[in-house]
RNA sequence: GUGGAAUUAGCUCAGUUGGUUAGAGUGCCAGGUUGUGGCCCUGGAGGUCAUGGGUUCGACUCCCAUAUUCCACCCCA
């Protein structure tokens, strides 16, 4: 039997699932502050919303989707990307009658058939916000400013902003032909993909890595000088809006997106720790997304963060971030008292700490390590003496102190440890926040 | 999907041109005070050498297939 989780999954374990569960609190913790509010949709959809929504020219539909048919012959596919779901949830449940914008944001995993490689995986996992039924500027550009929100609030660093704009249909359109006229009498020399490129979407020959392809996009026209001028002006204002709030961008009139939703504004988040798989962040407006699958006009825009490669991201540069708390006390016992210990452990944690105690029947040094390695901050030897006198030593771990006590003050001390410790911490915060 | 590299103890890795019983560090467990952690010392557990075939008197070592991971391309978060 192959004991292997399937390619491109893994198991996440504790310590990982701790940072994983601070992220996203961080993030939850953020949107609500911008008004959003969570939206959970099924894990498979029918795979024509994918098709129709994401695009039949997209790699993601045409080669990376986990499609099946279920015992009723209906195909349904998992979930590439949440934004289709989201979208389709926005139809069928009528949300264009709520009072609008329409702020939603997600924490979901997306399955994609691909090539492993790091920060690229089979399942992962996406945060990701969407905004429906605002065609104006603000909206993009808030999007930006709640994600530099997040990143700060992480302590993250050295992230860049890129963004471009790839116009409405219309503007498209006229792009296109001037791309198609551009590379026409080179295509002969040009490679493969890229003759098919020409046919179905010339914006992606900008990109073409091959040599003498990726030579001829220094040349190409570029889409700023074809935007329609709505699209130029809301343009504009998105890029003059990201000024006013003082966050820096590159400009990057090669940025495309993989999906063919997306209209005028896209963006991403880039990192240079995470290596080829850089692209922490994605997103950009879609005001065609909405009445391709339904048949109403909603404008929209949105941004998906990997959650993986935000978790590299962070360990690169090496931001400490949601470690387990340590107990506030380990007790040790003997097997005579281990019943007492138990019992003592039980009201203490129904108070409300953490606490530790021996089911192992283990010899009193290997307790005493076993409090150490979990850093916690107190022992309490519960012997039979302790017991009968109802006292005991507080042993602090930092430095060897002890202090002998009724045993009922131990969960009032404990405590007023914490809160004292917690008092320390938010004053250290302060006074880096002052010098700041 | 194309090209390349890797896989030996829980983790990080040695392992000679194919030759007895496969090693180290670290981690884990125990002992070194019969009621006290960190340092130190001693001992122990833990490996079907990724899996399945093949070559050979003999394979961790050579060959093939499969699985998984990593790198580049591709793609994207």
């Amino acid at each position: 039997m192959n004991l292997n989780a399937p390619r491109g999954t893994k198991d996440i374990l504790p310590e990982e699932a701790e940072r994983r569960r601070a992220l996203e609190r961080t993030f939850a913790e953020v949107c609500e502050r911008y008004g959003f509010g969570e939206i959970r949709v099924p894990t498979f959809e029918h795979t024509e919303l994918f098709v129709r929504g994401v695009g039949d020219a997209s790699d993601i539909v045409r080669k990376e989707m986990y499609t099946f048919l279920d015992k009723g012959d209906r195909s349904l596919t998992l979930r590439p990307e949440g934004t289709a779901g989201v979208a389709r949830a926005y139809i069928e449940q009528g949300m264009s009658s709520w009072p609008a914008p329409v702020k939603l944001w997600y924490n979901m995993n997306m399955f994609r058939y691909e090539k492993m490689q790091k920060g690229r995986y089979r399942e992962f996992w996406q945060l990701g916000c969407e905004i429906f039924g605002s065609a104006c500027p603000q909206a993009d550009a808030q999007l930006i400013g709640m994600l530099v929100t997040f990143f700060d609030d992480l302590g993250l660093d050295e992230v860049n902003l890129e963004i471009n704009s790839i116009g409405c249909p219309a503007c498209r359109a006229a792009y296109h032909q001037a791309l198609r006229d551009y590379y026409a009498p080179k295509l002969k020399d040009m490679c493969d993909d890229c003759h098919e490129r020409f046919e179905k979407n010339p914006l992606r020959m900008l990109d073409c890595k091959e040599a003498y392809c990726h030579s001829l996009a220094e040349e190409a026209p570029a889409q700023l000088d074809y935007l329609c001028d709505d699209c130029k002006e809301h343009f504009d204002k998105v890029k003059s809006y990201l000024s006013m709030m003082e966050i820096p961008y590159n400009l990057n009139p090669r940025l495309v997106r993989g999906l063919d939703y997306y209209t005028r504004t896209v963006f991403e988040f880039v990192s240079s720790h995470v290596g080829t798989q850089g692209t922490i962040c994605g997103g950009g407006r879609y005001d065609g997304l909405i009445r391709e699958i339904g048949n109403i006009d909603v404008p929209g825009v949105g941004f998906a963060l990997g959650v993986e490669r935000l978790l590299l991201e962070l360990d690169a540069q090496g931001i400490p971030f949601g470690k387990a708390a340590r107990p506030d006390l380990y007790i040790a016992s003997f097997p005579s008292t281990a019943a007492n210990a138990l019992d003592l452990a039980q009201s203490l944690i129904r108070s409300g700490l953490k606490v530790e105690t021996d089911v192992m029947d283990r010899s009193l040094k290997a307790q005493f390590k076993a409090a150490d390695r979990m850093e916690a901050h107190y022992v309490l030897v519960l012997g039979d003496t302790e017991v009968s006198l109802s006292r005991g030593k507080l042993r602090r771990l930092s430095d060897g102190s002890e202090q002998d006590v009724p045993l009922t003050a131990v969960g009032t001390l404990l405590h007023d440890y914490r809160k004292k410790l917690a008092s320390a911490k938010e004053n250290d915060r302060q006074s880096t926040l002052f010098k700041l």
